[in-house]
DNA sequence: CGTAAATTATGACTGATAGTCAGAGTTTTT
DNA sequence: AAAAACTCTGACTATCAGTCATAATTTACG
């Protein structure tokens, strides 16, 4: 029976050119300046048949965010075969991040605004989600298995527990692109305004000292941390 | 004329009424579900009496945000007058930004959504802003000092530029925040699954590996930065 | 005083917009 | 060709930020 095969292809493909739809409004404006109406509109669509598709406003950019996440997820997947050592697997990492924040900082924004105190409870009740938590768990798989190959060949130190590392260097790396994107669009003349540094040399500088701060011989400098046990 | 001082006094009086007002009611709800008809009634004013005041909702919530940069500031202004070297300075910064964050959570979301893309726009635009720009420019000042300390005292390696430096601790610290709060409000379940960590003991690992990675003796092991001339 | 001017407060009203739903239109099944 | 199932529509509702004409209160002044 292929009917229903078409039908389900045909339903794929009207989701997909409503989110194409919605990327165009939202992108050349904003999502809290773009309106269900407008996206209907350039999805030659009504309204009500956005909400067929999607539940609800955040669904829908949630669907678009998940565009990004699989964009981003590819390329890290390019990084881990990649043959290198695991800590310049991480610095790769952390380029790899900053450059698609540059490159689409649509889809960065829009992370960021699904993942943001006031809509987390709503995007975790919405089903969009659980698409995007499949890919969010790739990537920091991806960061896992560079970290693993680190301490095995020695350029990581190995005081430091894997999973908790992957999601600092995830999560400070966030922040920097953050900061980075408000002074690209802000100015950095309002919300830092004496720190005057081109902004794309902090991050590498940050990369940096991040990974310089998980050399195997910090440990002899340093003293060892506490809190984990060698893995 | 004392009238116009009194009448002075008085505006300032109801206008932090009216901030406490709308603390209660929004840090018992958020931000998106708050109205300014609710805050109104908890004020026991009428709504058009807010706007005589404030003048949005996003003005009215900056200015809560205001109050918690002062409080960070004081706890700062704290650690940089105790005799410290440069580097264990930037660890307490570290540190009581994070218990600050914990303590008052509200505050600290405050701050993330007026920083949010989304509204930076209208943010920039408030007359409020003003005065949350001076406290932000006081607070990474702090910073600014602590490795300047730290460069003389031979804690922090040369090789970093100090207004760059400050940028990226806050803003990696201020992800690593986010991330925690996520964490704490959404469950660990659901953004990052396979991180089975206390998040506490990540932040505090988190601080300590960019610290080492700060640590002047690196330079021997890795290679001086290129992109910074020596202070 | 008492009245005019200035200041401050009010809440009904407007405009915008997310989401709904009863019914129209289309396709598939029998 | 009629019934059933599926898909789409857009007028409608509820909600809420922000406005503004009017009212109440306070100050200035003859």
């Amino acid at each position: 029976m292929g009917i229903a095969e078409r039908k389900e292809r045909e339903k794929e493909q009207r989701r997909s050119m409503i989110i194409d739809a919605a990327e165009r409004v939202i992108f050349a404006n904003r999502i809290d300046t773009s309106t269900m109406d407008q996206i209907a509109d350039e999805a030659e669509l009504s309204k009500g048949t956005l909400y067929l598709y999607f539940k609800s406003k955040i669904d829908l950019y949630l669907a678009i965010q998940e565009r990004g996440m699989g964009i981003l997820s590819d390329k890290f997947a390019r990084v881990i075969s990649e043959k290198r050592k695991g800590i310049d697997l991480l610095r790769r990492f952390g380029q790899v991040y900053f450059d698609y924040a540059n490159e689409y900082p649509n889809y960065f924004s829009a992370e960021m605004y699904c993942r943001s105190q006031e809509f987390v409870e709503e995007v975790l009740k919405s089903d969009q989600f659980q698409a995007t938590r499949e890919k969010r768990v790739e990537l920091v798989a991806y960061l896992l298995r560079a970290i693993h190959i680190g301490i095995q060949d020695g350029s990581i130190r190995r005081d430091v527990n894997p999973a908790a590392l992957s999601l600092m260097l995830y999560a400070s790396i966030n922040g920097m692109i953050q900061v980075y994107q408000l002074r690209k669009n802000a100015g950095k003349s309002d919300l830092f305004p004496e720190v005057d540094v081109p902004i794309d040399h902090v991050v590498h500088d940050f990369i940096r000292i991040l990974t310089d701060g998980l050399h195997p011989e910090i440990l002899i400098v340093s003293q060892p941390m506490v809190e984990f046990s060698v893995i």
